[in-house]
RNA sequence: GGCUCAGUAGCUCAGCGGUAGAGCAGGGGACUCAUAAGCCCUUGGUCGCGUGUUCAAAUCACGCCUGAGCCA
């Protein structure tokens, strides 16, 4: 029997601008619990990439003065590039102008067409063509300006489109959440959607007439498909083999219905409610999940460009690391909730955390096995009721259920507490006085309790923390390349340390930051 | 304007009916294996404001203030 399954996406991000930090967190997340389940031995499916068309794009390209493809390989190149920066082991990258993707779409547009739930009808109002999004009026802001991009003027729109029949799955989405309230995550976002749905849904355009880049509205070549009705797709299409046919049996075939769609806040509204009615119209399965994480400030201030406060994830990355920026990230904000980057909160934390508690406590306990024997694990019988042992054992189901519910901040914090009770530990022990007793029994079981921990907790963090994880164990000894290589039966289980393993030489495995002088 | 969420120690947040908590930062101490790390102790809060319900409210209800968000 094949492994289950389990799959997360990422939203495709718009190839406008160039990757910044909201992308790079909606993206760590979803690297991070697609980790923890191949950990659990899961046949994973992480997919992310980049949404292609658009008037935006189009603008954007001329703007630039380069052809739109070109303008989108450049951009699009630039997401992989700081997915490697960070260490994201994404399974499928999906681009909207890939011809497979196209043809899905096609396949998918017919499926609704045959369904009756297209037909032709006029659209206007003001358009905000950043937001690819009709605005009502009473929401612009004074002088016709859009409220998302206070600098862009909407554009009146008086269009002949297609739409879709949103008002036809009313219902059915209707009982959709009251049946799975899981459907919807956090609370907040559900109340939010539901409130919505419940004014009445109305028929959403599909089309558009004067814009070029995109996808040639199949029954019509003058109209182009809307850019967010190509985009939703992307998550059938990432589930074909690359070496398949691209058709939707295709996709339905291992990898769909996708197990949560990752998104932010402001984007919930086309992934609960569109997408599903979406997926009712062609007759295929829902999605299990839709979670919607909160945003990211800087020192309590919204991020923008006109702020100019913006957080370039490429240089984050480049000046502390992957572990560094993905710890922080994945630890320090709760998902579902806004959080807040702050450089010296930052600095304090990963000092704390990771420097202190976890890497001083591999060093420390290396430097006594160097000093006190002949560096290797110590082969001893650790009694069943060893404190550290009992603790590994009470946190491992805590951490994979924080895990299971996307909250990497808690299974972050309860793996750690094994390390904070290891170092306490330690100082009650006091080996280095047991040491100048002679007790070296006692010592070597003091010590192997303690790396053993150590060692615990790299494979419990190793979701969050790949690279750190990957030194530690190496640290300790093991022939290992690759983290992924890892299984939490029997990784996770507390007392795998092989005795008479020899640890490379003691080395600080996080480097402390120095904080930059107030001056 | 309607609705949602939040407002608790310097910072980030937990608690959500029964004598105010954690982590980080700050202060002090003993120790020495260690990346001056870790360990122990500690300073610090009329729990946004007001009224009410209750023997008892950070916790429930109502109103207000502030911030974030949703209203195609």
């Amino acid at each position: 029997m094949p492994d289950p399954t389990f799959v997360i996406t990422t939203p495709i991000y718009y190839v406008n601008a160039a990757p910044h930090i909201g992308s790079a967190y909606t993206t760590m997340i979803a690297d991070a619990i697609a980790r923890y389940q191949r950990l659990r031995g899961k046949d994973v499916l992480m997919v992310t990439g980049t949404d292609e068309h658009g008037q935006k794009i189009q603008r954007t390209a001329e703007e630039r003065g380069v052809p739109p493809q070109q303008h989108c390989d450049e951009f699009s190149a630039e997401f992989v590039k700081l997915w490697q920066l960070l260490n994201i082991r994404y399974d499928r990258f999906i681009r909207t102008t890939d011809p497979r993707h196209k043809a899905i779409v096609q396949e998918f547009f017919q499926r609704v067409w045959e369904q009756g739930d297209i037909f032709i009808g006029r659209q206007q109002g003001w358009y905000c063509v950043s937001c690819e999004e009709f605005k009502d009026e009473a929401e612009l802001l004074e002088g016709g300006f859009c409220p998302l991009h206070p600098n862009k003027k909407a554009e009146w729109k008086d269009e002949e489109n297609y739409f879709f029949r949103l008002s036809r799955y009313q219902q059915q989405l209707e009982t959709l959440y009251a049946n799975h309230p899981e459907f919807i995550q956090p609370e907040s976002r559900r109340n939010e959607v539901l409130s919505f749905v419940k004014q009445g849904l109305r028929d959403f355009s599909i089309s558009r007439p004067s814009v070029s880049w995109g996808i040639p509205f199949p029954t019509d070549p003058q109209q182009t498909l809307y850019v967010w009705f190509d985009a939703l797709i992307n998550y059938l299409s990432a589930a074909v083999d690359p070496a398949a046919e691209p058709t939707l049996a295709n996709a339905l075939r291992r990898y769909w219905p996708a197990d949560v769609h990752l998104v932010g806040k402001d984007i919930v509204r086309f992934h609960a409610i569109y997408w599903p009615a979406m997926l009712m119209s062609a007759r295929l399965p829902l999605p299990k999940q839709v979670f919607g994480h909160g945003f990211l400030t800087k020192d309590g201030m919204k991020m923008g460009k006109s702020l100019g406060n913006t957080l370039d994830p490429f240089e984050l990355t480049r000046q502390y690391g992957p572990d560094a920026v993905r710890y922080y990230f994945l630890t320090q904000i709760e998902v579902g909730k806004d959080g807040d980057f702050s450089e010296s909160r930052f600095i304090d934390i990963l000092n704390a955390d990771l420097a202190n508690d976890l890497g001083n406590l591999l060093n420390r306990t290396l430097n006594m096995l160097k000093k006190y024997g002949d560096y290797r694990i110590p082969a001893v019988r650790i009694p069943e009721a060893h404190p550290l042992k009992l603790l590994a054992q009470t946190l491992t189901p805590l951490v994979a259920a924080a895990y299971e519910q996307l909250d990497p901040s808690l299974a972050a914090q309860k793996t750690l507490s094994l390390a904070q009770a290891s170092n306490k530990y330690l100082d009650e022990q006091a080996p280095w006085s047991l040491h100048k007793q002679g007790k070296s029994e006692q010592v070597a079981e003091i010590l192997y309790a303690v790396l053993e921990s150590v060692r615990w907790v790299a494979v419990l963090l190793s979701p969050i923390v790949p690279d750190l994880s990957l030194k530690i164990l190496q640290q300790l000894g093991f022939q290992l390349s690759d983290i992924t290589q890892l299984r939490w039966d029997p990784d996770a289980t507390w007392g795998q340390l092989p005795p008479a393993q020899e640890p490379q030489p003691p080395t600080p495995i996080f480097q402390k930051i120095l904080k930059p002088s107030p001056s």
